[in-house]
DNA sequence: AAGAACAACAACCGCCGGTCG
DNA sequence: CCGACCGGCGGTTGTTGTTCT
């Protein structure tokens, strides 16, 4: 079995005190980002390292951009969720300053809305039938993309055919946001890419090779 | 003004894959 | 090879703030 990764007992949880702010990020500017299970007792932190590794990756990093999202940059994470999926640390790693958690709440609590209230399944990007389609509205369409056609039919079984990730690969290209998978080291968060079986694996196992190719 | 409902966001939990002894 | 450890990820929950009735 495997250990709990702290004790429970002596840990606090729930919202970080100013106190506890400080003290984590004068331990890391002190002495890095070492092993985060020996950072809290380092630090003198009641806390769990993987707390401490949250709240300093999430809220305390110096290059972490607050605040709400740019138009451009909640397009962006549309077109790449409908490409990858809820990969959201890959998402944002093509946005600099924020962070997974970031950008899935703020999926979940913006984006995801909007789309049904457009008559878009947040899903798998396809128009729900019966609702009427709207014309310059679709996230995709702005950029001439055909939002039914273009997507992949259920994101849980059909692949991408080559013709459609290309389309897709065309409309990143026109996106004025980096969009380069090669190489991505935004976020040092980057430098690992994952490839778990989640919708639209065989396009993300594509991103993959093409990140082992641009390399 | 008060309570209910909703929205936004911070944080936790459990699982997974990689690494090391 | 195997099991333990660790970091990372995505899903989910809890809390706080805002709007509505």
């Amino acid at each position: 079995m495997r250990k709990p990764c702290c004790d429970k007992e002596n840990t606090n949880k729930g919202a970080w005190s100013k106190q506890e702010d400080q003290k984590l990020i004068d331990y890391i500017r002190a002495h890095g980002e070492g092993c985060w299970r020996s950072i809290p007792k380092a630090a003198g932190l009641h806390r769990c390292g993987k707390s401490c590794r949250l709240r300093w990756l999430n809220y305390l990093r110096p290059d972490i951009k607050r605040g709400i999202f740019a138009q451009d940059e909640e397009d962006l994470i549309i077109k790449l969720h409908a490409l990858l999926g809820n990969r959201w640390s890959l998402i944002a790693g093509r946005l600099p300053g924020r962070t997974d958690n970031e950008v899935k709440n703020y999926w979940n609590s913006h984006i995801r809305r909007k789309l049904i209230k457009m008559g878009i399944d947040p899903n798998n990007h396809k128009l729900h039938h019966g609702f009427p389609r709207p014309h310059s509205h679709h996230p995709l369409s702005a950029t001439g993309a055909s939002s039914s056609e273009s997507m992949n039919k259920e994101h849980k079984v059909v692949p991408l055919s080559k013709s459609c990730v290309e389309e897709e690969t065309a409309i990143i290209s026109s996106s004025p946001v980096n969009l380069d998978l090669s190489i991505a080291l935004p976020s040092p968060r980057l430098a690992v890419v994952e490839d778990k079986p989640t919708p639209n694996s065989e396009f993300a196992k594509r991103c993959d090779m093409d990140i082992d190719l641009n390399c």
